[in-house]
DNA sequence: GAGCACTGC
C-alpha cells in the first residue's frame, strides 16, 4: 500500500482580502482610521489583580509591592534571554544589576514565604527579574538542603541561555552550579544545584524517577502558557506533594511526618491575570506579586469595529507615519499571507509620500522565512528612517525587537485546532481567530520595552472585553495519545488525574481508540507490554509502534531514517510557491513510486553520500538548497535518529538491520503505525477513510497526487478547500 | 492542483 504524508479532508474555504483588492480601494486616498484614547487599561487590570492580592492576606506582597513603588530608574535588564556579557569585568557589574532588579527588595519576604509554605504562585511581570533571581535566592538561602532546584521552561532556548546568564551571575560557567537540561543537549554535573530544564524533559523524567526525588524544590515558570507538559507536570506535583510531604495542604510544611522522603518545594511562576486559578489548584496557595519593570504604554482602540484588518493596519501605518515622532512600527498579523499582502500594499503607498517624509523599511516577520531573512530587524534603524515590522506572534512571545515605539494590533492569530473524533484519530485545521485579553497585554507590551509606548488596537473597546482572558491550554485543543500512554506508564489515568482543566471525553476517548488499535493498550485500558516499549520512544505512539514493527520486518535501519524526518519541526521538502516547478524538478531524482516515505528514504540516503563525500559544511549546503531540500530539517533528524538508535538499543532491536532496496517491508511497518490513517480509493477519484467517514484528497505536493492508487496510509490530515 | 501561529520528548 503506498503511503503519502499529507491528505486534504475537504470543507469550505473562507474569503480573504488580497493585495488587489485595497489598492483598487484606497488608491490616491489619505488614510485614516478614527480612533478613541481609552488608555491604562493595563494598569486598570493590574490593579483588579492587585486588590485580590492584598485581600489574600499576603502581607507580603503588599510589603513588596510597596518597596517596589518607591523606585525608581534603574538599569534595564532583560528576561528571558538577555545575552551573556563577555567582558572580563562581567562579574562585578552583574552582581550590582542583580541588586537593582525590582524582586530584590522583595528577597527576604520571599524567601520567608517559600519557607513558611509548600507551595506559593509567584505572579511577576516581565522584567521583574523572577525567572534569573528566584532560584538562587533559595539557593542562598539554604533552602533547598542538598536537593536540587528545577526550573522548568516552555521552550529550549529559554532553559539553555538562562542558564548560562545564572551561571555567569554566580561568576561559574554554566554545567557545574548551575546547568541545564533539554533534549539533545543535558549540561549538568554532579555539582549543579540549579538546573533550567524543559517542561518536556522534567515529564521524561518523571518516567524513571516518579517523586522526582532528586528534586527539593520545583519552580514551574511560564505557568500561564498551559503547555500540554506544564499541565502534566503540575498534576503530578500535587500528587507528588502528598507523597513526599504527606500533606494535602499549601502549608504542610511535611512537619511531624516520619517520612524518609526529602520534601519538596512548589513555586509557580506565573505572569499576570491567571494567579489565581493556579492558587485554587494549590488549596489557596499565597499568591506573592511582584512588579516589573515596564515603561507605560498608551492604548488606543478603534471607535468602531474593523472589517478588513489588513487594510485597517495598513491606514494606521501611515496615520503613525506622518503624524507621529520617530520610532519604529511593529503590526501583528495572524500569517504570512496577510503578512505579504500588507508589505506590498505599504511597499505601494510608501512611493507616493512626498519627499521631505522619512522612509520606510519593511521587515516581515514569520517562522516559515528563509533563514536570515530576518536579520535586519535586528540591526539599528538607520536615520531618517522608519522600520516597519510586520510579525506573526512570533514577536509576541519568541522574539524580542529592539527599538519599538509603536504597534499596531490587529487582534488575530491562527491557531491550530485537533479535532478528535471518537471513531479514533483525529484531524488538524487552522484557524484564524481572535486573540486573548492576555495576548492584546502582550503585544500592547512590546511597544513599552525601551520608553513610554503606544499601542493601536484595531478593534473596539468592546471587543476587547469580550476575548477570553488566556488561550484555551494545550490539553483541550491537542492529541492526547502520546500523554495518555506515559501516564499509564506511571499507573495513572488522565481521566482520574487531578488536572487544572480536564480535555472533552470524546478527545480521551480518541486517544484510547488508538492506543488500543496499536496495541498499547488492552481491551481493558491496560498497558501491554508493547506499550510500555513505545511509551520508550520520544515519538508519537503511532511512529514508534512502526519502528517496533520495523524489527519483525528486518528494517529498522530503514524506519528509522524516514521517521527522524517525519518527527523533525520543519518540512524536508521545501516549499516556495514561486519556485514550485524547479523544486519538483530538482527533486525528481528522488521520487518513488511507493510514495512520500520511501521518497524521504531516496532523499535521506542521497544527502548521506553527500555527507561521506566529504566535501565539507559548504557542498552540503549548496546540495541541499540545489536539490530544494531543508537542511536544518536533515541535521535535526540526524540529532533524532541517533537517540532513536539509542532507545532502539535499549529495548534490544538492532537498529542496523536493513532492507536494502526493498520496498514492502518498508511500507508494511509504517502501516502498523499508520493503519488509523487509512483511505481508499473510491470511483469518482476521491479516497474515503477505512476507520472514519471523512472523504479526503491526496495533497497535491506528494508524489502519489493524480496516481489514483487503490489505497493509501497517511501520516496527516488537514482541513482544506474542498474541490468537489 | 494547494496553504504554511508556536513549542516539546
Amino acid at each position: 500500500m503506498p503511503s503519502t504524508s499529507k491528505v486534504i479532508r475537504l470543507a469550505g474555504k473562507e474569503k480573504r482580502t488580497t493585495y488587489g483588492d485595497f489598492r483598487a480601494k484606497h488608491a490616491g486616498k489619505k488614510p485614516q482610521v478614527p480612533w478613541v484614547n481609552v488608555s491604562d487599561e493595563e494598569d486598570r487590570l493590574r490593579k483588579t489583580h492587585l486588590k485580590v492580592m492584598v485581600n489574600g492576606q499576603s502581607p507580603h506582597a503588599r510589603h513588596t509591592r510597596k518597596n517596589k513603588k518607591a523606585r525608581h530608574s534603574v538599569p534595564s535588564i532583560e528576561e528571558p534571554a538577555s545575552p551573556v556579557p563577555s567582558s572580563s569585568g562581567g562579574a562585578a557589574a552583574l552582581q550590582e544589576q542583580r541588586k537593582h532588579l525590582p524582586i530584590a527588595k522583595g528577597r527576604e519576604a520571599l524567601i520567608q514565604e517559600i519557607l513558611d509554605n509548600d507551595i506559593t504562585v509567584l505572579l511577576g511581570e516581565t522584567g521583574s527579574g523572577k525567572t534569573t533571581q528566584v532560584p538562587q535566592y533559595i539557593l542562598e538561602s539554604g533552602l533547598a538542603g542538598k536537593g536540587m532546584i528545577a526550573v522548568t521552561q516552555p521552550r529550549k532556548v529559554a532553559a539553555t541561555s538562562l542558564a548560562k546568564r545564572v551561571a555567569a551571575e554566580k561568576n561559574t560557567t554554566v554545567g557545574k552550579l548551575v546547568g541545564y537540561s533539554v533534549r539533545f543537549d543535558e549540561c549538568s554535573s554532579t555539582e549543579t544545584r540549579i538546573k533550567y530544564m524543559t517542561d518536556g524533559m522534567i515529564v521524561r523524567e518523571l518516567l524513571s524517577d516518579p517523586l522526582l526525588s532528586q528534586y527539593s524544590v520545583v519552580i514551574v515558570d511560564e505557568a500561564h502558557e498551559r503547555t500540554l507538559r506544564t499541565d502534566l507536570l503540575i498534576a503530578n506535583l500535587k500528587n507528588i506533594l502528598k507523597e513526599r510531604n504527606g500533606s494535602g495542604e499549601a502549608n504542610g510544611k511535611g512537619k511531624g511526618k516520619a517520612n524518609k522522603l526529602n520534601p519538596l518545594k512548589i513555586v509557580i511562576m506565573s505572569a499576570t491575570l491567571d494567579a489565581e486559578k493556579f492558587s485554587r489548584f494549590f488549596y489557596n496557595a499565597k499568591i506573592l506579586y511582584v512588579q516589573g519593570r515596564q515603561h507605560p504604554v498608551k492604548i488606543y482602540y478603534s471607535v468602531e469595529g474593523q472589517t478588513d484588518y489588513v487594510d485597517s493596519a495598513m491606514r494606521t501605518f501611515f496615520q503613525i507615519h506622518v503624524d507621529q515622532p520617530p520610532g519604529d512600527v511593529l503590526i501583528f498579523l495572524p500569517g504570512q499571507e496577510d503578512i505579504e499582502s500588507l508589505e506590498k500594499a505599504i511597499e505601494l503607498f510608501a512611493k507616493q509620500l512626498p519627499k521631505d517624509e522619512m522612509e520606510v523599511l519593511l521587515c516581515p516577520m514569520y517562522a516559515a522565512q528563509a533563514p536570515g531573512q530576518n536579520a535586519k530587524v535586528f540591526t539599528a534603524t538607520p536615520t531618517r528612517t522608519r522600520k516597519c515590522i510586520l510579525s506573526t506572534n512570533i514577536a509576541e512571545t519568541s522574539i524580542t525587537i529592539p527599538g519599538v515605539k509603536y504597534v499596531i494590533d490587529t487582534g488575530m492569530c491562527k491557531e491550530k485546532r485537533y479535532l478528535a473524533r471518537d471513531t479514533g484519530g483525529g484531524f488538524d485545521t487552522l484557524l484564524t481567530k481572535s486573540i486573548t485579553k492576555s495576548s492584546a497585554m502582550q503585544r500592547a507590551g512590546r511597544a513599552g520595552r525601551e520608553g513610554m509606548g503606544v499601542c493601536f488596537r484595531l478593534y473596539t473597546e468592546e471587543s476587547f472585553e469580550k476575548m477570553a482572558l488566556a488561550p484555551e491550554p494545550e490539553i483541550m485543543r491537542c492529541s492526547l495519545t502520546s500523554s495518555i500512554l506515559q501516564l499509564k506508564c506511571l499507573n495513572q489515568d488522565l481521566e482520574e488525574l487531578d488536572l487544572m482543566d480536564m480535555p472533552d471525553v470524546e478527545s480521551i476517548t480518541s486517544a484510547l481508540k488508538t492506543l488500543w488499535l496499536l496495541d498499547a493498550i488492552n481491551s481493558n485500558k491496560e498497558l501491554t507490554p508493547l506499550g510500555r516499549q513505545m511509551a520508550f520512544f520520544p515519538l508519537e505512539p503511532v511512529h514508534a509502534r512502526a519502528i517496533i514493527a520495523s524489527k519483525e520486518n528486518g528494517c529498522t535501519r530503514e524506519a528509522l531514517d524516514i521517521i527522524s524526518v517525519l518527527s523533525a519541526s520543519s518540512k524536508l521538502f521545501v516549499d516556495i510557491t514561486e519556485l514550485r516547478e524547479q523544486a519538483a524538478e530538482a527533486r525528481r531524482m528522488f521520487r518513488h513510486a511507493s510514495g512520500d516515505h520511501l521518497t524521504i528514504l531516496n532523499a535521506v540516503r542521497a544527502y548521506e553520500e553527500i555527507v561521506a563525500g566529504g566535501g565539507g559544511k559548504h557542498a552540503r549546503r549548496d546540495w541541499c538548497r540545489k536539490h530544494f531540500l531543508n537542511e536544518r530539517t536533515l541535521l535535526e533528524a540526524t540529532e533524532i535518529r541517533n537517540q532513536l538508535r539509542q532507545t532502539c538499543g535499549r529495548l534490544g532491536i538492532d537498529w542496523k538491520v536493513s532492507c536494502g532496496d526493498k520496498e514492502d517491508p518498508v511500507v508494511r511497518c509504517l502501516a502498523y503505525g499508520l493503519a488509523q490513517n487509512s483511505a481508499f480509493l473510491q470511483p469518482d477519484g476521491s479516497y474515503k477513510q477505512t476507520m472514519g467517514q471523512s472523504v479526503v484528497k491526496i495533497h497535491p505536493g506528494s508524489v502519489l497526487a493524480e496516481k489514483k492508487v487503490p489505497a493509501i496510509i497517511y501520516d496527516e490530515l488537514v482541513s482544506g478547500t474542498a474541490v468537489a
